[in-house]
DNA sequence: TATGAATGAGACTTCATTCAT
DNA sequence: TATGAATGAAGTCTCATTCAT
């Protein structure tokens, strides 16, 4: 997955659909002619890499996606103890809620542009790879909960249960972001969201 | 809000939109024909009633959320402890999960839709009337919580904590219902969720 | 066949690609935005009435065909002799060969257009049901020319023989009007088409 | 005329767009990369010898048809008696209307690939060299059938009656060979159309 | 009030042509 | 000289919206 590395035009084309999404235009509204505007490429050029608009932009989520999982991990890889990982989470999330959307998608229950990624012949394979990092990423929080012990070890028929535990945290603090009604401090929600965790895993 | 009431074109052009919805076609991709012949009415009908396709759609989005969330705090009510009362939401979510993925939103931290929502004039008006079926919803849950000594009664500043918590607890098990590669039994997850409801809140 | 009446739009899109191809523009270059420009129509009308560009323009030729074989037989029909009758033929043809260029192509060997015929569903039935319009103006004439002792009755086996003969007449003098170096009075080479006839049946 | 030598590139164009037409493309919709990849030479390269795609066609049909005139004449030269001549064009036309389209045209009243032709600067040129060929290839025939009696010494001004007897008597031929609802057996419509020829021009 | 035939702006996509290499 | 990646003009077709009935 990694190894599959992209020309110079199909970066910029993933740049400018990621740019034109930041600024807030929905994916499906997405057209070609921005995109090609954005790319500073001309129009025919995207179809010289890929073959429909729909692929272009489901690659450029997807390529996005496993970027953002990928440092995310060296981030929480990066900090030592288990508060700290999980805040860097958080920290990326809130982020994130500033400059655009999606990247959250991975932690959350709903996958909403999955109309997009349909399109993709390669849509499992991509789908697995980000969900491998996602793995990656709560086992390191995990383990150093476990070291602390501030989590408690759980036997194997309960690894899911530890799963949704942190998806749950980290989707209520998500939501905190999101939602346009309450506004609450940053850091009381993470705080709030780490407090749900901890409790979750005690 | 409940008292605006809706002509029988108005209830149809909804039903129609709600019934491509559940067949899966995503609502950016509807056509005005889809839900003109869908409803059995013409397509200028539409326009009588609506100023464009996307306050069609909206309206009846917002509209279907707010009877189902009307339905379910009925649901709530209609049940006795806590744990009925929690896991009678969790059965409405996997029902909506099977039939459309529209209601769960109100739970979710992603309003995908709120491209849709924006085109509307009494957007906020809606999204805090909605808002006011989802607190009513979890204030009889917490309610019954308090009153068997599961949960905690908790000072005023941290009623936001116990808001996340429930709606982590939710999010954890719509995300299990979603997400396409965990397949959880729903019974299991269900008990997953209302544990994590409950260390979070004890 | 001659049962399916059109409407009056798809008659006005047929009478404007006829207009164009009788300007001289050729069918394989005709845009959807002149043919509607012509017919005085939207551009989204033409695909109300035909599913592509391909369909109309073959629709609008064959009928225009189908017509102008009517007419010609009701023309043949209207003369007496042997000789009067292959004469508007030859009158008509060189009438057309001002106008536009695809009548012709019914006496001719050559279907250029079949490209164009082959998208469409039942191109079969339209031929056939011109060549039923061609064989029965050929009759009338035969019949003519062997009432008046010109022309020899045939046996059955040689009346594809026949058929030949007098589609190689009207193919010599169409040659004769459409090849740009001969330029033969059209008088002469009436004559002369008529003679090959006559000499080739007597 | 046979001067002209055209360099190996400008020979690999010409094959490789007349190999596109025998595959039964459409002259109107042959694409500049098609004929790229067929001739085995880079996009940029025709346009190197050919200032434009309807050029490198234009020339390419105009090239093909004079080298099979001059086979023909060459051919009708190498046959002795009128009889043989005659069939020996037939044939050639035959198995053209196997291979493609293009080589018939000449003989036919239609020059339905005149909107390609005019694009060209040297185009009635072109159009008059191939006249001479047929003119040749007809006098050899019409010369070896006065030398055995078996058509007559026409005055001058019947010139053009002989050039129109052997163009119809080749139409209808042709006209065999391509209206698709008539199928007759190939020998049976040679001796028609050689009776056609020899009774106009007895 | 209700309709759906008609419209045309604007979307996607193709492909002839150019030009840096 | 030869190439083909890149371009963008221009094509086809869709579909939200209008309006005469």
């Amino acid at each position: 997955m990694q190894e599959m590395k992209f020309s110079s035009k199909e970066k910029a084309i993933f740049a400018g659909i990621m740019a034109l999404i930041r600024e807030g235009i929905n994916p499906y509204t997405i057209k070609v002619s921005d995109i090609a505007k954005r790319a500073d490429v001309g129009k025919g050029t995207i179809y010289d890499y890929f073959i429909s608009k729909e692929e272009a932009i489901s690659k450029a989520l997807l390529h996005h996606l496993g970027r953002g999982l990928e440092e995310t991990l060296q981030a929480v890889e990066g900090k030592d103890g288990f508060r700290d990982k999980y805040y860097v989470i958080l920290w990326i999330l809130a982020r994130q809620a500033d400059e655009n959307k999606e990247q959250c998608k991975m932690f959350s229950p709903l996958g909403e542009l999955s109309d997009f990624y349909e399109h993709l012949a390669d849509y499992q394979e991509y789908l697995q790879a980000n969900d491998r990092w996602v793995k990656r990423i709560f086992e390191d929080v995990f383990e150093a909960g476990i070291r602390e012990g501030l989590i408690r070890s759980l036997e194997d028929e309960e690894e899911s249960y530890r799963e949704m535990a942190i998806i749950g945290a980290l989707a209520a603090f998500a939501h905190s972001l999101y939602h346009p009604v309450t506004s609450l401090p940053a850091e009381t929600a993470m705080a709030a969201s780490y407090r749900i965790l901890v409790k979750a895993l005690s």
